[in-house]
DNA sequence: TTGAAAGCGTTACCAC
DNA sequence: GTGGTAACGCTTTCAA
């Protein structure tokens, strides 16, 4: 493997000219940087990442850790990671994967190393134990979710109450004054992800601003789950002519139920669901939709750990905005 | 942040005995290795992983590079991810995460700059372009799949041939004779994944040698897709009576079409079915399956990269023996 | 069983 | 616009 001397050698310049060329951090002349990227051309020539990490105190990887438990939806996560790696990659940075089940350890062994120049954090819990040890790292970090305290914490977030919220006035649009939400699993809100919570509290908010009648119940997996938690619905608010779903699991068992029952979408009842565009859309019925913008919520992470490490921005919380997409399962009150 | 020698001054020893403490690689009398690691715990020291690379030229990284495609099943991809990165963990060594899309390009830049170990690779094709610029690097690579020319090459899969064999030696066990094969969506054959195709091969073979009429065709996605290969099906080979589907996405499609046509499994039709243990177990009817073992690739293809690094192991290739786990969804011929 | 010191390949400061 | 060189923090050989 070439070194930079070699480089430096080959193009008839020294180290320093050949480190300047390749950072730009001060002007070299047209003439001198094209020689030296032939020489680095035709050397192959890669800076060790290691050495550079050690003189530069950079390393240009950023850490991601992200959940294994059973009761995320894998796909979601996915979409995250992919779009983390893959904003990374234009600030030139690359990604660590780290899991969530290593804990604290994990992130204190990856940042004391000098492994990484920031982390980012999904599945963050209200009184997520690793907030305090992020504290205490030299290296920034970005919460992908909404701690009970994020004073002093970058956190970026899909907007959950608000997401309630516009989901509610759509559906009121519509004429709809009987709704039921049906929510997560319970594991959901006993683990302490605050997005659950969130949610549900802008849909009890706004449930009285719009003056509507709502019920909401959580909802355990597969397809018992589902007929369990409609028949809490039928016998708690009978009436109901309206469903706003935030339980991606649920909605394949859910349709097929109601298929089963002679219920149609909308005609009989309709349907908001709370997922990513690609679920709404590969259902029996294209779903209406708020939109789960994973995409934009990695690529935001990661810009926003770039501003930290540049200085460019203060830690605080950014929550984004809902996206209703209207499609095929709300309709007007029948 | 402490370094080496600030650890050396409190345990007062030499650099170098801090070291050797810490790898093991000399004898360190107990009182000494006592007094270092005190200090090593007082003052919080982690060694910094960039000079450790510097010096040593080991990383402890791996890299691993995963698809993006829409065409793979998610969960599955996840799956492997978590069991390297579980499987690596072990071995002291964390996961560079890269995506294909980066293709050649981003295996020789975390490579030359020499930021891993080893490389692991999934979703490999048959005459996959990525093969030849990994014989160039200085590290060994473990590809999770089979080129078409794998010699000289460490890989590791399921053994999909035997699996299919198997699959239909189970359905001939329970008395069929008229077999479909439910194969990928028509893109896998086209991007030369080789797995699809290494199953169709031990299909077409096994069938002969157990003297099954059989027919195989490719299935879209959705429910369209599901219909129409059901109807291709039926058209090519009447009185089918077992369905060996290879396409985890058909699986819930396949289901609620067969039980909107009113026929039941395994009653009227019996299904084996090739996926993961969780999907198999997760839908209305338990099917009976060949498992695809995500969890055990992945360690393997750790514990294969970890092999090449200490020369334990000399590159080849390790395929899977197949795991047929009965269930509900197949049955006699009635 | 331990210590001293020569690298490892960059970066970035200080000169010119 | 360019060059020289002292760090950066560790591993490992050589010596004792």
């Amino acid at each position: 493997m070439p070194t930079i001397s070699d480089v430096a050698r080959a193009a008839g310049v020294s180290m320093s000219t050949v480190s300047y060329v390749l950072s730009g951090r001060r002007p070299i002349s047209a003439e001198t940087s094209a020689r030296v990227r032939a020489a680095i051309a035709e050397l192959g020539y890669h800076p060790h990442a290691g050495a550079r990490a050690l003189a530069s105190s950079r390393t240009s990887v950023l850490a991601l850790v992200v959940p294994l438990r059973a009761d995320v939806n894998v796909p979601v996560i996915m979409q995250f990671v992919t779009a983390v790696v893959t904003a990374a990659r234009r600030y030139h940075h690359d990604v660590l994967l780290l899991t969530k089940d290593e804990g604290t350890a994990g992130l204190e062994r990856v940042a004391g190393a000098t492994m990484v120049d920031a982390l980012i954090v999904m599945d963050v819990e209200g009184d997520d134990v690793r907030i305090p040890a992020l504290g205490r790292l030299k290296q920034p970090s970005v919460l992908i979710g909404l701690p009970d305290d994020p004073a002093g914490i970058a956190c970026v977030d899909l907007d959950f109450a608000a997401t309630a919220r516009e989901c509610l006035t759509h559906l009121a649009g519509h004429g709809h004054r009987r709704v039921a939400l049906v929510g997560p699993s319970p594991s959901v809100y006993e683990r302490g992800t605050t997005y659950a919570q969130r949610f549900l509290d802008g849909f009890t908010d706004a449930s009285a601003e719009l003056g509507l009648e709502t019920v909401a119940h959580s909802c355990e997996p597969g397809a018992d789950g589902v007929r369990d938690c409609l028949a809490w619905i039928d016998s708690e608010q009978p009436g109901t002519t309206a469903l706003l779903v935030h339980n991606e699991d649920a909605l394949v068992p859910l349709l097929d139920e109601l298929r089963a029952r002679g219920r149609s979408v909308p005609g009989d009842l309709s349907i908001v669901a709370v997922c990513p565009r690609d679920v709404a859309t590969s259902l029996p019925v294209k779903l209406t939709s708020a939109d789960i913008p994973a995409h934009d919520v990695g690529t935001l992470a990661v810009e926003t750990a770039m501003a930290l490490l540049e200085g460019r921005k203060a830690p605080g919380t950014r929550l984004l905005p809902p996206t209703i997409i209207e499609r095929d399962s709300c309709g007007p009150l029948s």
